[in-house]
DNA sequence: TGTACATCAGTGAACGCGCGTTCACTGATGTAC
DNA sequence: TGTACATCAGTGAACGCGCGTTCACTGATGTAC
């Protein structure tokens, strides 16, 4: 059974509904980052028809290609409704302004890495009898959700925008936090000697360097491989100094 | 001697000066980056008497404040003239656009890291005699780059910008390779079994998980000493494979 | 199975706003003699 | 040392554009009987 995030009710795996429910409660529109006034984050309507079912994954489809042609800050409702066929209204619909539609391409591909992680750690991805295993097992893990991002359309491009959007960035970080705290949670029974705090505050360490590697790999795919497999040694080696 | 930048001339440390020349041939007004069209990075004019040099550090000195209260996507030339006390033509002078403000705002910031790490690689930063004293000394010069940014208005937002907009990942990449090159050169004859192409690989990766790791430090301060003792670890062991 | 009606989904046209940008200008600074 | 002039620095006012947003509407879909 998956804990539930801090941040909302994650979505049912292959479905590819809205993130939030439709009946959760609203963000509170009072602002969550200190200065930056706040974003109404809230999906306003969720599609019912099969039409609008379309409809929405339209416009996330048109998001996600666009984001790689003109990156974040080009982006706004209006290019998105032109590539995706639609007049703003329609758009205005379901979302009330880009950032509400790019928290939910992150949202998803959060919630797929993040299924791929705990997955991999049911699987017991982080159970080895050396660091060679370790490393065979992280490359492993880090690959998969490479793939995933690369993927994603748009997906290192989601990931940027979670950490240069204020509003995305609860995001990323609550994802980060869940795997996080998976981890340490499962390594606390196999490192008995050391605080499931400390082992916290390390796989906290290691996610954080898992996502940049991942962006890195994918801005240069010719030394991804490489670099992956070189961060797979520079986490196994690190855990090792818990055993 | 420091070796150039593949981007540009760098500052002399200390002058507060422009990071491009006024001499300087223009970046080309091509695209440098696959689909987003390009803009125009040029710095338009120089400072030259005194009064218009404080006017280019107030413009980018707003810039800095801004950044941390709005962000990159809000900040617009127009905030930065109503910070600074200037008009639009005013600001127009100097930068064509916020991009080039970014940009310079960047390559300083980047100036002041790579000084810092240069500076302790000459002095002796990646020798020792075991993983303890490579941990103390990889402790060190990360804490230091963690200060200069804590200390440089917006710096962790500067840092975010050189990630999420196209215009200024030149930037970011340009200083990362530059420090990665010397740390590879170095290494190269104390580890005269690998290849330096390989320790530059391993170098890129280091550098960019100090970049996140130094954002992650920022961002939660309450846990910045720990976080960045690990990543020391984690970077220090990783190194001890070459040897 | 057909039809009338309610609800859902999307359109066309318009709006006000702040953005980037430019113009002709005034005022400040530096310098030649 | 003083003054006339050239250049540098910044202003005030205006512009066109694309953005987010809203309105009253038409058309599509689902359903009650």
């Amino acid at each position: 059974m998956k804990s539930a995030s801090n941040l909302e009710e994650k979505t049912r795996p292959g479905k590819a509904g809205p993130v939030r429910a439709a009946t959760s409660k609203p963000v509170s529109a009072a602002g969550k980052r200190g200065k930056a006034r706040p974003v109404d984050m809230e999906i306003k309507t969720q599609p019912l028809q099969e039409r609008s079912r379309q409809t929405y994954d339209a416009i996330l489809a048109a998001a996600g290609e666009l984001l790689e042609e003109v990156g974040v800050e080009q982006l706004s409702t209006n290019l998105v409704c032109k590539r995706a066929g639609l007049t703003p209204p329609a758009l205005y619909r379901y979302f009330p302004n880009k950032y509400a539609l790019l928290r939910e391409l992150g949202a998803r591909l959060m919630q797929r890495q993040d299924d791929a992680v705990l997955a991999w750690i049911d699987n017991g991805g982080l159970e080895s009898k050396g660091v060679e295993e370790s490393y065979r097992k992280t490359l492993d893990i880090q690959q998969q959700v490479n793939e995933i991002t690369r993927r994603e359309p748009g997906g290192v491009w989601i990931m940027r925008a979670m950490r240069a959007v204020p509003a995305l960035r609860e995001v990323r970080i609550a994802s980060r936090d869940l795997v996080a705290d998976r981890v340490a949670e499962y390594l606390s029974t196999l490192y008995t000697d050391t605080s499931e705090e400390e082992l916290r505050m390390a796989a906290r360490l290691t996610t954080e360097v898992g996502y940049a590697a991942t962006e890195m790999a994918i801005e240069e795919p010719d030394t991804a491989k490489k670099m992956t497999e070189e961060l797979a040694w520079m986490i196994s080696l690190y855990y090792a100094k818990f055993r």
